[in-house]
DNA sequence: GACCTAAAAG
DNA sequence: CTTTTAGGTC
């Protein structure tokens, strides 16, 4: 059994897009057996609490704390360490009249470990760019600043992951030439996701990595996954300090390679034991 | 490869309902490749014809006569030996004013293998005695007796299989103490059978086998299949010459034991080689 | 309980 | 493409 509050190995921290924990559940506990993950940031759990497998993982030494709804969205934090001070929803930290209808869909979870401040998202989508799901999106990342922002006056050791739906640089695609207008790579969801940044967050991806063709996500059509089609919209976005103690962040692509996989690959980030 | 007109071993036909043959393709190829079937005559393949997978059968030598409808019914005959006259509907040998609208569901094919005529039957379900479908279960069981009259005429050797609906029979039912007005079991259904049988069919499988408890159905919900309680509503009834030909009738109920299995289990009939 | 369709979401 | 819903069949 693995419990301790100081572990003989890195820490590890982990974001996955599931894209619905009933149907990947055997894909996730097999990745928690395989990896020595000790906190993992799941989205699109597309279940409401009650249907959460809670048990599956209890059956391998993780507790979970989930925020979800019916069929859409839903978040959730997987630990082998007990979470402390674990928050659902815009509303645990921000007014309601500041967070208005955003917290009517579940994508907001945030939990402490030790001294770290770890927050789990999953970013509006957006649909098409000036949609009114697009408005929504803008809106929502404007509100997470924010949220953020007082986190991070609390906690100077914020990882910040999740399943962002916005691809920063064009070097995140696999073809910017003809994306400039697309959803996940417009300018309007870039300026957002950036001014969220200038709270003093950065990629910790690009800390260790500077090539493209480095992706996080693979569109289900088209064959995209074979032809490395993708995108890198799935983050971990570190404060200065945990910046500057991270030694590696890495997307798994296996997961993504095996039978009924989610379209999304999971994105681990590592930081040396103290 | 296997494909002569004369065999070295019995010749076997069998009838399955295999509800979809989409999701249950796996499953019926294996069994094929398993065993020495001649002709397999499946039921609720719920595809338009155009969708059946017959390269997957003549990847493993057979051959595919299909009969099909969007969503419901649809019934087909696989085949290592080719298939003669092939006929779809109760139209190919009945007048049209006769058959009326019991062609719109696709649920009669047959075909000619050496001297034997094959007919391949889903037999409308009915959903509770006294309701519309009910009396359109009558109705087809009264157009099945025409159309199999005509053919018994031409074929001497007329081997009629499919799935049923109707367990003639007290013994054909896990517990018929509560089914006399249950669907598959009651008066007038069984009646309109047994006047079909009129024309000179017995039940092959009461050939060789009188104990009760012996089943081919198995409804999905309840534990069903573990608790044994079921309903032997597929069979094969074959004319006096074809009665007596008659080596074995065996229901295999190993497919019904596997993951995703349908509902039903294969039935097989067993004649000598000449 | 396991299939089907259809639409919505991604 | 894959997932979810709801309504329908058996």
């Amino acid at each position: 059994m693995l419990g301790d509050a100081t572990l003989p190995y890195p820490m590890q921290v982990a974001t996955w897009n599931i894209n619905s924990i009933r149907t990947r559940l055997p894909h996730v506990t097999q990745w928690l057996q395989d990896h020595v993950v000790d906190v993992l940031c799941l989205q699109e759990t597309k279940v409401i609490d009650g249907d959460f497998p809670l048990q599956a993982f209890e059956d391998i030494g993780y507790q979970a704390h989930v925020y979800g709804q019916k069929a859409y969205n839903g978040v959730a934090m997987i630990s082998r360490v007990p979470l402390q001070r674990v928050r659902k929803g815009f509303a645990a930290i921000l007014a309601a009249d500041r967070v208005g209808d955003l917290d009517a869909q579940k994508r907001v979870i945030s939990a402490v470990i030790g001294d770290i401040c770890i927050v789990n998202l999953y970013v509006p989508n957006g649909a098409s760019v000036g949609s009114q799901k697009y408005d929504y999106k803008l809106r929502w990342l404007h509100c997470l600043r924010d949220y953020l922002q007082q986190l991070l006056a609390e906690y100077p050791n914020l990882n910040v992951c999740g399943d962002f739906n916005v691809a920063l640089e064009d070097r995140d695609i696999y073809d910017a030439s003809d994306k400039a207008n697309h959803i996940m790579a417009s300018a309007a969801e870039r300026q957002a996701l950036q001014t969220v940044l200038g709270i003093g967050l950065q990629d910790a991806f690009r800390k260790f990595t500077a090539e493209p063709g480095q992706f996080s996500w693979w569109d289900y059509r088209a064959a995209s996954f074979r032809r490395n089609l993708g995108w890198r919209i799935d983050h971990h976005y570190l404060s200065d300090p945990l910046y500057e103690r991270a030694i590696s962040c890495t997307i798994d692509v296996e997961p993504r390679k095996l039978e009924k996989p989610s379209d999304h690959a999971p994105v681990i980030v590592e930081y040396p034991t103290p």
